[in-house]
DNA sequence: CACAATTTGTAACAAATGTTACACTCCGTG
DNA sequence: CACGGAGTGTAACATTTGTTACAAATTGTG
């Protein structure tokens, strides 16, 4: 097999070997090899191309105004480079792509790449779940953002989990996970919630919470 | 042609009437009515097709704690229900929809939409670049959300903006327009630049802003 | 059981933002 | 020109959150 890493991308699964080794020679792909430290994309590059990374790590970085940089994640093979945005409009990649050791990525054109999912009904619905996935995962975490104090995600959240109509939560995530979920420190998510336990909103056990008061609970952003 | 508005629709643009007219003859179609204040999808409902409004419009509604309602916002014709949702894992409704006027509804089920994009490139293409392009559109916000101050959403949003290199940039919204975009207030908005401003780190005169120390202006969050 | 690491509760103060209200400029209209 | 609306600048005060620090509770481990 040409590119071992491969079936164990989403994207490839449930294709054999053999059916991923033909896919991938049925097209016209490049494979290219970068450095540590190289450029792999620079913020603003149309992005023309599915990009995997076929060996080594990479990395997104932001850059700031005066160029200082901000690591957002390592991307580890299999992984695709900002796969959701591949079709956009006037798609560009919103980050700089270094890589962290010696590097070799697949590279097939956008175009291409369509042509392959036309022909693969089973790789089509990888791409397409991998998707709408994302857009299901962004949606979620801007509900959450947009949502104005700690209250309200807080009173959002736990109305979302399994048990809350029965009245009774179990939060399967440490203080410190839901703080970052949220957006927010830790020390600012334990005072909202004691301050809505003590407002009888909600009675709190560590990660298990009974709802007390539901409809207080929903108002509390007006009052 | 059965359905006149779908050659409106972006994704069936580039097809012809008679094109649009046989892709959905060869599916399994249904087209279903709703009266006014009818229940089109319940929150939390498995997406299991896509839904195209076809006349009428409907609403996505969220529910709050109490049963109370908020309008999150219409779907008019030729418009699609959270077609960025659909191939994605265990995707579910994240609202209400409820028709706003007697509404008639297109549904193709997701396994036969997939037959159909499978058998036509534009569509899928079509398909491809408003998924891709949702993604980027909830990424982008996302990115703003999640700056900590007003001063570094507004750093940012100048520097993203055609301009920026030559130190003089244009905001094409009104300040209302951009404090929501940020999620903030406006009264909030205008003191955290014209606080900016007396810091010298900018030159605002109404939509025109000119960057006057681009290295300050970035690392103003951690002073 | 003793111990260390993790997780959570809490407090005091600083910083940022929301809220509300009002004045001012710009611009189109009668 | 007078008028009104839209957009903006600004101020005072309340509220919320961040920051920092430390104590208590829980969990895992030898």
């Amino acid at each position: 097999m040409k590119f071992p890493v491969l079936n164990r991308s989403p994207l490839f699964s449930g294709l054999s070997d053999t059916e991923i080794d033909g896919i991938i020679d049925s097209v016209n792909y490049r494979s290219r090899s970068f450095p540590a430290g190289a450029m792999v994309v620079i913020e603003g590059d149309d992005i023309s191309s599915v990009m995997i990374v076929l060996s080594g790590s990479v990395r997104g970085e932001m850059t700031d105004l005066t160029g200082r940089t901000i690591k957002i994640e390592d991307i580890h093979p299999p992984q695709a480079l900002a796969a959701a945005f591949i079709y956009g409009k006037e798609a560009r990649y919103p980050v700089n792509v270094i890589a962290n050791t010696d590097a070799e990525l697949l590279i097939i054109g956008r175009a291409e790449f369509l042509t392959l999912m036309n022909n693969d009904r089973r790789l089509l619905l990888n791409y397409l779940t991998a998707v709408c996935t994302r857009a299901l995962f962004l949606s979620d975490r801007l509900r959450f953002l947009s949502f104005r104090t700690i209250r309200e995600k807080y009173a959002h959240y736990i109305s979302s989990l399994p048990g809350a109509n029965s009245g009774r939560v179990v939060i399967n995530r440490t203080q410190q996970e839901l703080a970052d979920y949220f957006g927010v420190t830790r020390p600012s998510l334990a005072r909202a919630v004691s301050g809505m336990e003590s407002d009888g909103l909600i009675s709190v056990d560590r990660r298990e919470v009974r709802i007390l008061d539901i409809r207080r609970l929903s108002t509390l952003s007006e009052s």
